[in-house]
DNA sequence: CGGTGGATTGAGTGGCGTCAACCTGAGTGG
DNA sequence: CCACTCAGGTTGACGCCACTCAATCCACCG
């Protein structure tokens, strides 16, 4: 399989086979970690950052009493902490949703990529910038969406950012959540997130069974989220 | 008055004279805005960034219906549209909220010094950085705090950001908006904004007339929002 | 002195939260 | 092979936070 961040930065401008070498050698271990585990915590000062060859994660903070948001879901290609390299120390927490397998990149080698590659820097910064961009756009569903139309807005950058790494097609993806989590990522009770699940499978829009998901009616989803995927910048343009 | 980005960067790493200096050459000239004209809008393909001298914009997305919502508040020393320098077409829209002076600094001049000052660079990236852990933090705020906290946690963060650039201190500052430009940052109707507001007076936590915000008890306001600053990367650190 | 943008207030409504059951299916152990 | 457990999904009753609609107030300004 090829390297999925390979495979997302592709899609978005040319990398030479001499990046290739570069980026991949770049990880000095892989490590393996169980559905659960805390990848990072808040707080950590981090000399590596990671990036997913396999798996999801979440990105989260959680408040004193415990409610808890997630800011982010993390696929296979996502430099998930790529910002500790500049950032520290780290103000949230990454958590494996599932199993994952995790390239480890030291810092050291990071900034000498920075020194060396100015465009595969623009590349990795490029990539902390999309990230940016779905946060942003989080925010408008989040803030001005009803839960319905915020819950299809979620589906459709699923499907089309897991399209790209080759993990959906045919409006079919796997999404290893639990409605608790669900709830946690939009921001809503599980009791509601349940109601919004079963409206939309209602409605026709999707059916959801375990983990798959199948989206029925693409254009119907697209419509009650709103959904524009600009903000995910999936046309190659140099960089 | 010193350039303001240079303010705002210092506090995180230290520049070099030459690297000030590269900074100030990039700006090919200064363009000044009148409150509520739009900067850039959503769809423009920039062949420039501009980083406000002076002033307040916005950041926001407008839906079908009319509803907004503003994701980001920028002050002196923000480089604005920075990432429009990788990331195009715009996907939402930039407004002036009061009068400004804004440095636009073309693509081809962020382009040189990507390839020519790695440590420039890594800190333009930082700057990105910052605005996508404060994107995280708005996103915790308006999914999982009160409406009180969540504007408990907006004045505290601009407190600290304003205070950066000498913008603040003493706990006062200007906020120029209108409540109904709050509402729209918060995610919530102009009515419950007011409610809120005279929430937070009656309280204690903050005197407020017009623009003018003063914070009465500090410790009060943080306490509410649950608010930790280490998202804003305020210490000095190697880069 | 009327016009206008913004702040404030009240009344009524509804989306979503909370609490508490209950259901279902997969895994486990006797 | 069946009772048991347990995580997760589903449902109903009820309440509240925040929304909508519609006045009214206020300060500033031409």
């Amino acid at each position: 399989m090829r390297h999925p961040l390979i495979v997302k930065l592709e899609r978005r401008d040319g990398l030479s086979p001499h990046e290739h070498q570069i980026l991949e050698d770049a990880t000095s271990s892989v490590e393996t970690f169980a559905a659960n585990a805390d990848i990072v915590r808040e707080g950590d000062v981090a000399d590596h950052s990671c990036l997913i060859l396999e798996g999801w994660t979440t990105r989260s903070k959680t408040l004193a009493d415990g409610r808890r948001q997630i800011t982010a879901f993390h696929i296979p290609g996502d430099f998930v902490d790529l910002h500790s390299f500049l950032l520290k120390p780290m103000d949230h927490t990454i958590t494996a949703l599932t199993p994952c397998r995790m390239a480890m990149t030291p810092h050291t080698a990071l900034r000498r990529i920075s020194e060396e590659h100015p465009h595969l820097t623009r590349m990795l910064w490029l990539s902390t910038l999309i990230d940016a961009a779905i946060h942003r756009e989080w925010l408008v569903a989040i803030g001005r969406l009803s839960a319905a139309a915020h819950l299809a807005h979620l589906l459709c950058e699923l499907y089309l950012r897991l399209e790209v790494v080759g993990l959906a097609k045919d409006h079919r993806f796997e999404f290893p959540v639990t409605q608790t989590v669900l709830a946690d990522a939009l921001g809503l009770s599980t009791v509601h997130v349940n109601r919004v699940v079963q409206e939309l499978r209602r409605d026709g829009l999707v059916a959801w069974r375990g983990t798959h998901v199948t989206i029925k009616d693409w254009e119907a989803l697209v419509r009650l989220a709103e959904f524009d995927p600009t903000y995910l910048n999936l046309a190659p343009r140099p960089r």
